[in-house]
Parts: structure tokens; sequence; C-alpha cells
DNA sequence: GATTATAATCGTAATATTGCGATATGGGCA
DNA sequence: TGCCCATATCGCAATATTACGATTATAATC
């Protein structure tokens, strides 16, 4: 097999794991801190800043952009991305309730 | 290749995406919010919750106290599984301080 | 001691991910 | 039009992940 069985879990589990997913890579948790400091760039200033082939980097941007919490705008030749802050939101929103605070005494093994 | 240019990103950067890669798989997820339940529980009990074989909900469970979020105690013949509250506390910060809020004005693509 | 229950591990197949060179595509400019 | 620049996509190789049956190891029970 090595294929996920999507249809034995919730929609919200799903959901958060396809999110965790999108960002299980340092490369795009580098990718999305760049773009958290610099506000916006294009592909270029990535490929630099990452030091991976243009290619992969390019792919990674396409799993962000799959994953909706980026977004990019062509411009003239190069294309500029930023972060969307409606998904980034739902992202932030979805895993603080997931990690919500856990008590020491919760966790006493049987 | 297929191999993770890990060298080419910081400790942090690496940190994170290994924490979201443990949490990337909806059966985990479930683990993580059945243990959040109930508490505690048996490997058993996450087999039938699952729906997965046995062998599987073992390989999760051995990916999830890999990356330390959860802890096993023998007991008996069982072996019974809870939340690691300091690791999970230390999830909890690296999201939070990940998914610090972003402006709407801080998003406009170039 | 033999049997049963519980769970980890092994081996293997199917599929997904990571990475990159080569190639395509499309815009800007001489 | 012809030539560069910036990106995306294709094709491929290496590796990782997901899933499960079979086997193994240990503990409890008869």
């Amino acid at each position: 097999m090595g294929i996920t069985k999507s249809d034995l879990f919730t929609k919200q589990q799903n959901e958060l794991a396809n999110m965790a997913k999108a960002i299980a890579h340092p490369a795009r948790i580098a990718i999305l801190q760049y773009l958290l400091k610099k506000n916006a760039c294009i592909t270029g200033d990535l490929v630099d800043e990452l030091g991976l082939a243009q290619a992969t980097t390019s792919q990674h941007l396409k799993e962000l952009k799959n994953a909706g919490i980026i977004q990019g705008n062509i411009e003239g030749a190069s294309v500029c991305y930023c972060i969307n802050p409606k998904i980034w939101k739902r992202y932030n929103t979805l895993f603080n309730a997931f990690f919500r605070e856990v008590k020491d005494s919760d966790s006493n093994c049987c």
C-alpha cells in the first residue's frame, strides 16, 4: 500500500494533518519565515535564500500554494509571493485549538 | 535523491518541521485526540478506535514516541500510552510562536 | 509447561516525497 | 523578430511513508 486511509478519519483530522504536512519540511518553514520577515518576495529571492535548486524551490512553493497558505501574483517576468492572511489565521486557530493546555496531572499513564 | 537537505536550514527550522511531520497524519492526530480525551489508554484501544491494523497502529505509536510527544508504560501484558506534557507544551509554544499574528496589511503582494 | 493475550518488529508492496538537470513558457528589451 | 531573464513543469533517481500479514517476545492464565 502506501496510501493514507483518509476515509477512516474525520474531516477535521484530515484537515489538520494536511496543514501539518504543508509545513513539515524545513525549506517550507524557511519560505514562510522569510515571507513573514520581508512581507513579499519573488521566487529568485527564495532560491538564493534557501540554497536549493530553482526547480526544487519552485516545487516547495507549489505545495505551499496548493495548501493555500501563500499566494503568488504575476509581476512582469517574475512572480511575487506573500502569505495568505485568511488561511494563515485558520492554521493559527486550528493548531491553537489542538494544542490546548494539558495539565500535568492529565498525563499519568495508567 | 529524496533526502531532505537538513544542513541548509537552522536547528529551529528543522525542529519545527519535524514536529509538524510527527502530526502530519490523520491517524496520529486521532491518537493524540483520543489520548487527550481519555487521558491514557492501551494499544488495543487505539487499534479498535482507529480501524487500522495492529501493526500499522503500532508503527504510528512508535513515531509519536520517537517524537517524544507520547510515552508508554508497560502495564502487565499491555502498554499504556499517554501524552508527554513537557513535550506537548514545547509543541504548543513553538507552533504559537510560528503562527504569530499576521496583519492583513502585511500581505499585499508587491 | 502449554496456551492465550498483547504488542513490537520484520519483510514486503504500493505510493509519496525530495531533489535536480533539462526543457518549456512567457515577459521584457534591443 | 530575436535574445535574455524568471519560473514552471517534466522526467528521473533516491529515499521515505503507509499499510498489513506473519512472526516474535513477553506476560498472564490454565
